[in-house]
DNA sequence: CGTTTGGCTTAACTTTTTTTAACAGCAAAA
DNA sequence: TTTTGCTGTTAAAAAAAGTTAAGCCAAACG
């Protein structure tokens, strides 16, 4: 879910350092850790990060200095403060320099990604979403449309087989699972729905039986792998 | 500053009400003042805002179910909840509810409005009039005057037709789910108010058929897109 | 005070999309 | 090999949506 979304993270107490950066790594964001505020602008500077979180309280450069110098080369990227004291100057220091949010330590992990997720929903995380589009030999795939254009005319697929066809191209020639799949499109893995996704596949099978190069391929009791050669 | 930003303030306590009102106000906003949950869903399907601050306890109906039900026709607006509880299982539902912030009181009103700005910093504030108008091809369309500009002249349009669009509009290339829809405008989503709008989703499809680029798709079972290529 | 008009709902019929049923074939386990 | 569960396929049924027209009601008009 959050997948290519780049963070940036500044902590200087290396036990916390870690511990967050392997939670944020599990739960899908690129994440790179910087012990001070000096190193954590040198790494914004060359490079580009769609989040920042800065500990108010570091070594060598502070968090609020390392924002202010960043608030001055990207006027939007979301900042969220961590800090040991939850005092109301220091927040209200905070937000002035444009802080997007501010979260006391301690803190659950919890709290923290809730709080990332709700900055993260406003941002339009521009980090391209890979369009799942295919163009094999006479086909010619668009999902945003639900157009699949064919040899014999242009085919306007129903949402259901859309669905379905973009989670099949999207991990091409990888197995994709029967019960995930079930739960992404249809909510719930029961044996009915199961049975109109067999339907779907059937469906999509014909449509795309006019190019020889493209095959999905049934794994028994696993799922199906949407095959290229 | 705050000029022309909008904001649907629910609060049930009147003293409070009546602060936050007045306090708001001379900071510039413009606000309007909602008693429950129900008066504010009423507000905000009948008017645009761009900001909300919501009590969580309210009678009729509270905070995070009118953040669900707002939440369903506008992904984005932003959502501030006020508490008396600083319990956090009640912070992680509303997150989880899309809220951008959480306030406990008792609280100050520096803080109020520091989250506030916060808020507003990182969102495109398209203070209300040209909240989802859309000029596309020979198309114009002012919602507030509810007025579609075609190429064979104007057309004016109803209250409902009005209401459709404008919520079709502002969700462009999102799904406008049928059932919040139908509570939203027609209050009520039983079957033939169901029916109804199909019906004024044809005539709103004859209106803008004469831009091949705007297509009104619908997604079985859940409700309509709005898509502009 | 009757008539007209405009906006909305209900009805009727059609088409599209999705689900369920039925049966056949195949794969893996027993 | 036999059984059992999973998949392939087609057809039928059901549900949702598209469209057009008729009906209803209240406000405006004559």
């Amino acid at each position: 879910m959050n997948q290519n979304v780049s963070l940036l993270l500044a902590e200087d107490d290396e036990n916390l350092g870690q511990l967050l950066h392997t939670f944020l790594k599990t739960k899908g964001f690129e994440v790179e850790l910087a012990r001070n505020g000096k190193i954590a602008f040198e790494k914004f500077t060359s490079s580009s990060f769609d989040f920042c979180i800065f500990d108010v309280m570091m070594p060598v450069m502070d968090g609020f200095t390392l924002a202010k110098e960043i608030r001055e080369i990207d006027r939007k990227v979301p900042i969220l403060f961590l800090t040991a004291k939850a005092m109301k100057e220091d927040k209200l220091e905070g937000f002035a320099l444009g802080a997007d949010d501010y979260l006391a330590k301690p803190f659950s992990m919890e709290e923290l990604l809730a709080r990332i997720t709700a900055i993260l929903r406003r941002v339009e995380v521009k980090s391209t979403e890979d369009t799942a589009h295919l163009k094999v030999g006479k086909i010619n795939y668009e999902p945003e449309l639900r157009l699949l254009h064919l040899e014999d005319g242009t085919k306007k697929l129903t949402t259901k087989e859309n669905q379905l066809l973009q989670l099949l191209v999207k991990n091409e020639n990888e197995i994709l699972d029967r019960q995930a799949t079930l739960r992404a499109i249809w909510g719930d893995d029961n044996y009915f729905n199961g049975r109109s996704m067999d339907v779907y596949i059937a469906k999509l099978r014909k449509l795309l039986k006019e190019d020889p190069a493209i095959e999905i391929m049934n794994v028994h009791g696993k799922g199906f792998k949407f095959i290229v050669k």
